[in-house]
DNA sequence: CCCTAAAAAGACATTATTTATCCTTTTAGG
DNA sequence: CCTAAAAGGATAAATAATGTCTTTTTAGGG
């Protein structure tokens, strides 16, 4: 439970990355992944989801590549990791439609409400400028 | 990502059920699971890890069954998570020992472990007497 | 002692998810 | 029109979640 997927922890990597690069520098995918040590066609993937979402931009053909669409600072983790995880949701019931019967009773179902909101917090507290300061 | 399995919330329902139940009733396996809309067999699993860690007390063949080992002020619903989910662990670098050897430098590691105890910390807060008590 | 009830233990079977690769298509530059 | 590079789709392999079945151990009661 609770554990980041292999995905998750590339994108992180991956992104990271490009927000340490010059602001003008177009990246080359196959360049990220050896950096980050990521199979390059599994981060293929992964940028093509940060690029649906607008996190990245990206650039077909010669000469083509990807940037960071916003400044590091306006980029925060929790966008990263949902990009490509999706919302977090420590229990079905706190996704959207409820396919639970019991949560209007329950009481756990506020706890795991709570434990969203915190995780939520503090992976939106932190920026890629955060993490590639050194 | 971040989310409770089954088993989880199978063992939660499970447990939350015995604390409902008078203090000198020993369960049955059967009932229990009738009760709370879980397969049997599979709540027997989960029971006997349970049993294992001392969170619940067993007794075999006739009249046997079970019952909670403490009162239910006494078990946190984080004891009941990490006793069939494992340890929360939001990252592979946050589990005892490291398999990445960025962790040293890594800016994103401290964050997991924030991460790791907001989550804790929230389980920790419920006991089971919270969520029987109506 | 034997029979029955009930949990413990172990060995599967099934399904879903994660992780990864490959191939084709689109886009753009020169 | 040739080449570089990302986008998209299909699929394979590995791993984990979910569930079932059978056998074994333990205990109570006649
Ligand atoms: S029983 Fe409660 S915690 Fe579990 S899924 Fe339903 S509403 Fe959520
Ligand atoms: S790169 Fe950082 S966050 Fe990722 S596994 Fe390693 S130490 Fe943890």
């Amino acid at each position: 439970m609770m554990e980041l997927t292999r995905k998750g922890e590339y994108a992180i990597r991956g992104i990271v990355y490009l927000a340490g690069q010059p602001t003008d520098c177009i990246c080359l995918l196959n360049d990220i992944a050896t950096a980050v040590d990521v199979p390059a066609t599994f981060l293929a993937k992964i940028f093509q989801q940060f690029s649906k979402i607008g996190l990245v931009k990206s650039f077909r053909g010669t000469g083509g590549g990807f940037v960071l669409a916003r400044s590091p600072d306006k980029i925060t983790l929790l966008e990263v990791v949902e990009a490509v995880e999706g919302r977090i949701v420590p229990n079905r019931c706190v996704a959207g439609r409820d396919e639970c019967e019991r949560s209007v009773t329950c009481h756990i179902h506020p706890v795991w409400q709570r434990v969203q909101n915190q995780v939520r917090d503090v992976l939106s507290a932190v920026t890629l400028k955060d993490l590639v300061s050194e």
